[in-house]
Order: structure tokens, then sequence, then C-alpha cells
DNA sequence: CCATCTTAGTTCCCTTTGGATACCAGTATC
DNA sequence: GATACTGGTATCCAAAGGGAACTAAGATGG
């Protein structure tokens, strides 16, 4: 069992572990996305949006808020007009990032092993990834 | 850019192509925690239950079925009273174990660096780990 | 002076997913 | 006949996800 360097137990397996709730936050789609585009430098808004493909802005603002709160990223308001948001990482952040990394990486080298019955039908034909890029 | 042995490009950033699919359904809490509790071997339906703490069985039911379809585990029936059905990895879902042991771990080795404000109420003053187990 | 462009969101509405609780089927046992 | 065990559904409600339109603030330009 995993012990800190404080001698408390922690678990995520354990429903009301704190570690649970991290886990809760960092084990989702958009998050895993956001943190890996922000680990070349800073980004605004705008190309976050633009990066993660098919995110509404609600959604990425809710998430951005959420990593924000957790002390993953930062956020810096550059009063300039138009108004410029930059966002990046914060050490926790940059750390976060390794284990997501490899996990993205791993979909990605491990994507043809998948049955095809479970891609949905649009993911497979109209790709851009299968027009030969 | 990540080309796989086929020369077609495959990116989860992109909407459209079947890795994001695949990313959706490995960076979610309960795929993390139920594939994680099959390393040690087979499991049945109620131990799951039991292990991952908090899960309701309609989500528990609706997370097996999908890693299922997506040929990660394997459910296995044997038809004796009462009945009797147990979940396994598959290859592929034990490949997928190393990057989600390595989510799984970083949290609880990181979870100490996350500003306590971060965590939600519940889970700092009545959790199991600050009794001091 | 008013319209337009930009960035960074917010608001609205609807659908999907998550979650809690209750209940069911099949059979062996008491 | 009542009870218990396993492995789920059914039902209901809340929360999150997602699409599209809209807002704010100020520069730009006719």
């Amino acid at each position: 069992m995993p012990t800190t360097s404080c001698g408390r137990t922690h678990d995520v397996y354990d429903a009301s572990c704190p570690c649970r709730h991290m886990l809760d936050l960092l084990a989702n789609k958009w998050s895993a996305l956001a943190l890996g585009a922000l680990e070349d430098g800073p980004r605004r808004f705008g190309a976050l949006r633009t990066k993660l493909d098919g995110v509404s802005p609600k959604v990425l603002t809710a998430t951005l808020r959420r990593l924000e709160e957790h002390g993953l990223i930062d956020r810096t308001v550059y009063p300039a007009v138009p108004l410029h948001v930059e966002y990046s990482l914060t050490p926790l952040g940059r750390d976060a990032c390794e284990p997501l990394a490899l996990l993205r990486r791993w979909v990605v080298d491990n994507i043809e092993r998948f049955p095809e019955a479970a891609v949905p039908a649009g993911a497979r034909a109209t790709s851009r990834a299968a027009s030969g890029a």
C-alpha cells in the first residue's frame, strides 16, 4: 500500500481519498490533451481551442479553470487590446505531463491493435489520417 | 508527427482520428481503476464492485462492457449456481495497464503537492487515510 | 458617430453520462 | 415457502458534455 512522506496511506481505489479526486481530474480526455498542449510552452485560449480539435469554448474554459484550481496550470492576463490571456504549466503540471504523455503516446502507438468494430464509423472513413496526409 | 507501421498518421489531437476515441476510453477514472484492478488476475463482478469503491453497478457494467467491446478485457461466464462471471485482461488490456498504472501511481506519489483548497471538503476530513490507518 | 474586427470567453438549451437506490432472475438451502 | 447469493437491470435525478449564438472592451476605419 503506497505511503507518502507524511506517513498517511493514499489509495486511488478509496473513494474518500483525495487521490481519487485527482485521478478523476487527470484521467480525463480534455485534461490530458490540454496539459499536453502546454508542454511546448504557454499558449493562448484561441490556440488551445484550435489545437484541441473539437472542444467547445465552454468545455475548454471549464477544463482550464479546473486545472488552474488544482495548481496544474497558470492563467496570465495581459490587459492589452484585444485581450491577451496565456495559459502555462506550473511545475506540478509539468510533472503531471509525463504520465499523461505516456498514455497519449501508448494510444497512438497501439491504435492498430484495437478491434475495428470498436472504432465508431465516423472516425474510420472520413478521417484526416485516412486521407493519407 | 507519430506514424504507425501502415504509414498513416495518427494524432489524439485530431477529433476524427480513432486515437481520440481510444484516449476518451482510457483517460477515464473508472476505466483506469477497472483495468488496474484486473492486473493481478481475473476478478468477478462483485469483487470489482468492492475494489472500485464507490462505483454503482450500472456504471461498472457500462465500463466493463465498453472495455470488452474495445478488446481490453474478456468476460467469461461460468454457468454455475450461483452465477459466476469473471473479467480478465486481454494482452492489449495488459499492455494498456502500463501507462495507466504510471498515472495512478503518479497521482498517489504527488498528492501532497496539490493545493489543499483543490481537494473537496469531504475527501479531507472524513477520509480513511486521514484517520491514520 | 456608428459599424466592424479581435480575443476570450458566457449563456442557453439539449443530449449524454454519471450516480444512488430499488428491484429482478435463477437456484440452492433452510 | 422464505431467504440468501450472484450478477446484473430499471428507474429516477443530477451533473457534465456539447453546439450555437451572443457578450464585453477597445482599436480601427469609413
